[in-house]
RNA sequence: GGCGACGUAGCCAAGUGGUAAGGCAGGGGUCUGCAAAACCCUGAUCGCCGGUUCGAAUCCGGCCGUCGCCUCCA
């Protein structure tokens, strides 16, 4: 029972082997800090996430880095349309991104390299191109030239001709050929600059997380990862400069996400189709973006409508329905032996779909099959050890997929003086009952509901819930 | 134009040679004062055509359709 995985390179699913026995270095490209981040960022964050938390619970010990650009045409840009410093910028939509990351259970980072303080790493790998056949400058600016690297194409399966063949020639950029790319670019007035052995100027893209890359995790890492957007330009070129300077292999596995789709197309910028990461937590919550995320294959493209995250959002609440607790007294006999085997069921059967390139869909139909397992014990009245095993197992599978199963606390937080205004009417209603006032009864219960408060009658009282309606 | 991915029930979606997981929605039932939740029952031959095979959603060929990359992009 190994983990298998899809690496773009090779294009075909290998065996999981790291480097370093048991220890797994792994860099996923994170965004450009220049305006608010949206949920396609988020599922790329999330799926990276499930891949470090299931090689985790694997028992691999894994160092995850994921980057900052935080110096870039685009923040420039906006920071002149705005009049805001670039820096002060990048920095606060730094903050609030890391702030995302917590708010969708994302697991903190081993390390978040940003470029402003990587510059001089990134001079000095610049330099030491530039020594080779591999780099040269031109008016303070300095390219790579991708004719001299053999290999260049080999993970987007794409020949220099055709790259060019399409590409419209519209810089004004003085390179000796279309396909070259930048490694440090000559700054233009105003523009945030540092030194360099070739005037004033900035990091080029694709380089940063070369350094980046090789200065956390080493010269050869075990996964690096990012979404299938990235996988051209940015991923070759990030290869051509890492193993023409270390002259070693980049990276062991590639791993790309596929892209979250809004009305039929990639949602991006530039199409507008954006649901901000901010635009989704108001209305709907993190297990509901997993929960959509996972149930298709995280290669594969992801359709976000209305409909699919409401329909994520109720199996969120199924699964949490799982972990109620049960009143009952039977601690032996066949329902609990069942219960017991369909535990042990779930958890082989998640690890099998897990191991096979993460196939979270089939790993959550076992989550699926548990809670129902689960369920039917509770209405059987199962109780006691083995009952709350089982919704350790729930628990644990459950959290290796980042899936916090946590009951929302009300649109105001858990409010005390609410609460308790809300179990004073739920006793009122309750005596209501038992005097047979069932149209007066009906009117709390329903009045409750439309402020998003669910009741319900089980046989050791009422009790009652926050749930937003969707 | 070049490279690549995908097309499975109303919707989302797993499944790469042996007669279709799971979730949501719907219908019927049990439970309930009525609900809710839960449980039980209930639905597809897998875009189209042809081929290989004892046998294909799964392999091969053709066609149709959708999407991604080739320019900044998770």
């Amino acid at each position: 029972m190994t983990l298998s995985i899809y690496n773009t390179l090779s294009r075909k699913r290998e065996p999981f082997q790291t480097a370093e026995e048991g220890r797994v270095r792994m860099y996923v490209c994170g965004p450009t800090v220049y305006a608010d981040a949206h949920i396609g960022h988020a599922m790329s964050a999330i799926v990276f996430d499930m891949i470090r938390r299931y090689l985790e619970f694997s028992g691999y010990d894994v160092t995850y880095v994921t980057n900052f650009t935080d110096v870039d045409d685009k923040i420039i840009v906006r920071a002149q349309e705005t009049g805001q410093d670039p820096f002060q910028l990048a920095q606060f939509y730094t903050d609030k991104y890391l702030t995302h990351l917590s708010d969708l259970n994302i697991k903190p980072a081993d390390t978040y390299p940003r470029v402003t303080s990587e510059i001089s790493n990134i001079i000095r790998a610049i330099g030491e191109l530039g020594e080779t056949e591999y780099a040269y400058e031109m008016d303070g600016s300095v390219y790579f030239r991708v004719h001299k690297d053999d290999d260049y194409g080999r993970l987007s399966r794409r020949r220099q001709e055709d790259a060019v063949a399409g590409t419209r020639v519209g810089s004004d950029e003085r390179k000796e050929n279309e396909a070259d790319f930048a490694l440090w670019k000559a700054a233009k007035a105003g523009e945030p600059s540092w030194d360099s052995p070739w005037g004033p100027g900035r990091p080029g893209w694709h380089i940063e997380c070369s350094v980046m890359c090789l200065h956390h995790l080493g010269e050869t890492i075990d996964i690096h990862g990012g979404g299938n957007d990235l996988i051209f330009p940015h991923h070759e070129n990030e290869i051509a400069q890492s193993e023409s300077l270390t002259g070693k292999p980049f990276a062991r596995y590639w791993v790309h996400n596929g892209m979250l789709q809004l009305s039929g197309e990639k949602m991006s910028k530039s199409v507008g189709n954006l649901v901000t990461i901010d635009d989704f937590l108001q209305k709907n919550s993190a297990d509901a973006l997993r929960l959509l995320i996972f149930t298709a294959h995280y290669r594969k493209p992801v359709a976000y409508t209305e409909e699919s995250i409401a329909a994520a959002e109720r199996s969120a609440a199924r699964l949490r329905g799982g972990l109620r607790p049960a009143s009952g007294t039977v601690t032996v006999g066949e329902d609990v032996e069942n219960l017991r085997e369909t535990a042990e069921a779930a958890r082989s059967g998640f690890r099998l779909a897990m191991d096979d390139d993460l196939n979270t869909s089939s790993a959550l139909a076992h989550l699926f099959e548990l809670v129902r397992a689960i369920n039917s014990a509770r209405a059987a009245g199962v109780s006691g050890p083995f009952f709350q095993a089982a919704q350790e197992t729930l628990r644990e599978l459950a959290d290796v997929l980042g899936l916090s199963l946590a009951d929302g606390g009300g649109p105001q937080g858990d409010s005390l003086a609410a609460k308790e205004f809300i179990d004073l009417l739920v006793s009122l209603r309750t005596d209501l009952r038992q005097e047979k006032q069932w149209a007066l009864a009906d009117k709390v219960r329903d009045g409750l509901a439309s402020l998003s408060v669910h009741l319900e009658d089980t046989p050791e009282g009422t009790v009652w819930r926050f749930e937003d309606a969707t």
